[in-house]
DNA sequence: GTCCAGGCTTTCC
DNA sequence: GGAAAGCCTGGA
């Protein structure tokens, strides 16, 4: 963790940054909203700012951004505060996660906005990820504010909690294309809305009581309160498990059919506090080489 | 209280 | 035609 942070214009460098990959920090499918450019980069929106992302040889260059936003904005999304290598030594005691992590090398769990990881994930449900980023690209246009372009692309914000809680089923379902899940946007949307769930204060609570509130929202289960508690309340310790970390843990670890709650005390006693880090190397993993998925 | 089958929208392979 | 970053409901 030795890099050094430069600034120019209209862009930041992160010099000799070693555990940051683009392609494996937006494809390791814990963000939805990631747009790739021709030249490699991504290009997303995030807290009212556009910015680009790019490896450059052993450098990481953000565009479109400024040393304040950087600070402010960026240096905690990326979740640059955090020593990935330490990390990274101690998971590779594990012969599965030493070869996980090969592959993964240059991941890094973010630390995205609650609300909209919220509805993402209840978007996600029984969906494929071409579908969901369709449905938030269109949310996000239908009801979020424009705040930029970026090569003749326009960008919009994920719009808040009171502006989903007044969205009409029917229309989410037919033109967001978001199908049984609309009655439960508009629903947990309410529920937020109206502090009947206090997403601010999850910060606050141990994993498992912070999981407990947000199963209180409608659409939202063991599988995907993991998720948001792992990508956007810095739960560490909080392993999701869908159908790829599922088939990755079999082959590997059970050698059999598993059920999930089986699945997920096995991890937490294996990986411990690290345990998000280590779901987030398998899914990677998993996903890249197929493993486990019928032909 | 736990466990499990069936249903859910629509797209992608 | 089966599967898809699952969840909810009702019945045993």
């Amino acid at each position: 963790m030795d890099y050094t942070i430069v600034e120019e214009h209209n862009r930041i460098i992160l010099k000799n940054m070693e555990d940051f990959e683009p392609k494996h920090i937006f494809e390791c499918g814990q963000a939805f909203r990631w747009y790739v450019e021709e030249d490699g980069s991504y290009t997303a929106v995030h807290g009212g700012r556009v910015v680009n992302v790019k490896r450059q040889g052993q450098h990481i260059i953000f565009s479109n951004t400024n040393k304040e936003d950087f600070e402010n904005i960026w240096f905690d999304y990326f979740d640059l505060g955090r020593d990935y290598s330490k990390i990274k030594q101690t998971l590779s005691k594990d012969p599965v996660l030493r070869e996980a992590i090969k592959f993964g090398k240059g991941i890094r769990i973010l630390n995205q906005e609650p609300f909209e990881t919220t509805i993402s994930f209840i978007i996600s449900a029984n969906n494929q990820i071409p579908r969901i980023k369709r449905s938030i690209d269109l949310i996000s246009k239908g009801f979020g504010d424009y705040i930029g372009k970026f090569r003749d692309r326009v960008y919009y914000s994920f719009p808040p909690a009171h502006v989903l809680a007044q969205a009409d089923e029917e229309d989410l379902k037919e033109s967001y294309k978001v199908g049984f899940r609309a009655k439960y946007i508009v629903e947990s949307s309410k529920m937020i809305n109206e502090g009947r769930v206090d997403l601010n204060s999850l910060y606050e609570l141990p994993t498992d009581k912070a999981q407990e509130v947000l199963m209180t929202l409608p659409g939202v289960g063991p599988k995907v309160s993991n998720c948001i508690l792992l990508f956007s309340f810095k739960k560490v310790d909080a392993f999701p498990v869908d159908v790829w970390v599922k088939r990755v843990m079999e082959y590997f670890y059970f050698k059999k059919d598993t059920k999930v709650d089986i699945i997920s005390k096995f991890a937490y006693e294996k990986f411990g506090p690290l345990s998000g880090f280590a779901q987030q190397y398998l899914f990677y993993y998993a996903r890249e080489l197929g493993i486990g998925k019928k032909k």
